[in-house]
DNA sequence: ATTGATAGTTACCTTTTGGTAACTTGTTTC
DNA sequence: GAAACAAGTTACCAAAAGGTAACTATCAAT
C-alpha cells in the first residue's frame, strides 16, 4: 500500500542525514561490505553513529545484515532490492556533480 | 574548477538536511515562489529555519533571490541553471518512490 | 596470561539544527 | 490613529545529531 505523500519526503524520511547516502553508496559499490569496511569508506563517521545509522537503514529495509557466527565476528551489509532502486538515483547524481563546478 | 571529492558527498554538503531538497522541489515544481508560499508549501518548517535554509541555497547558488522595491515587501525565489540540473535527480526519486511501498 | 582481532555498546558531552514569540519596516486601509 | 500586510530579524530555548573514550565478548596466537 502506498501513502500519498510527497515522493521527496518519502526519500529523504528513509535517507536524509549526513551519513546514509554515502553508506548506501558505498555497499552499492562493493556488493558487500564488513561493519569496518564500511568505516574505513565512509571518512569522518564514529562506529556509534555508523552503528546507528545502519540500524536505521536495516528497519526500513534498504541493507540486509548478514552476522556470521565466528571469533573474531564477521557481519556484512548488502543492499536489498528497495536499496537498488536507487541505482537511478545515484547515477542522476553523479551526472549532475560532475557537470557542476565544485 | 572541479575537485576529486565523492559526488555523493558533494551533493549532501550543498543539498543535504532535512528541508533543502523539499524547498527546491516546491520552487522547481512552480517556476518562482515567494516567501510566504514556500512557506506554505513545505510544511512543518519555521520562518526562521527557512529564511537560514534559503540563505544557504543561495550562497550555494541553487537559487536567486529577486526582491522588489514594493511596500508590502515582495520577494521572489527561483532556481539557478545548477538547480535545473538536478531535475534528473527529481525524477528519479519520484520513480523511486512510486516503485516502492512506504 | 596477555595481546589482538571484530563488531559493537554505554555513558557522557558538544555541536548543530530547529522552534517560539516578539519585534521591525513602510505604506495602505479602516 | 490603529491595524494589516510581507518578509524577514532577534533573543532565547529545546531537541536532534554526532562525537569520544572506555568497555564487552570470544577465540586464537604468542
Amino acid at each position: 500500500m502506498k501513502n500519498e505523500k510527497c515522493p521527496v519526503l518519502n526519500f529523504t524520511e528513509q535517507i536524509g542525514g549526513k551519513w546514509k547516502l554515502p553508506i548506501l553508496n558505498a555497499i552499492r559499490k562493493n556488493g558487500s561490505l564488513r561493519f569496518g569496511k564500511i568505516h574505513q569508506i565512509v571518512e569522518g563517521v564514529s562506529r556509534k553513529v555508523l552503528t546507528d545509522q545502519l540500524k536505521g537503514l536495516e528497519k526500513d529495509k534498504l541493507i540486509i545484515r548478514k552476522q556470521f557466527e565466528e571469533i573474531p565476528p564477521r557481519v556484512e551489509y548488502s543492499l536489498t532490492d528497495k536499496a537498488n532502486g536507487l541505482n537511478e538515483v545515484f547515477e542522476a547524481i553523479g551526472k549532475w556533480s560532475n557537470t557542476v563546478d565544485k
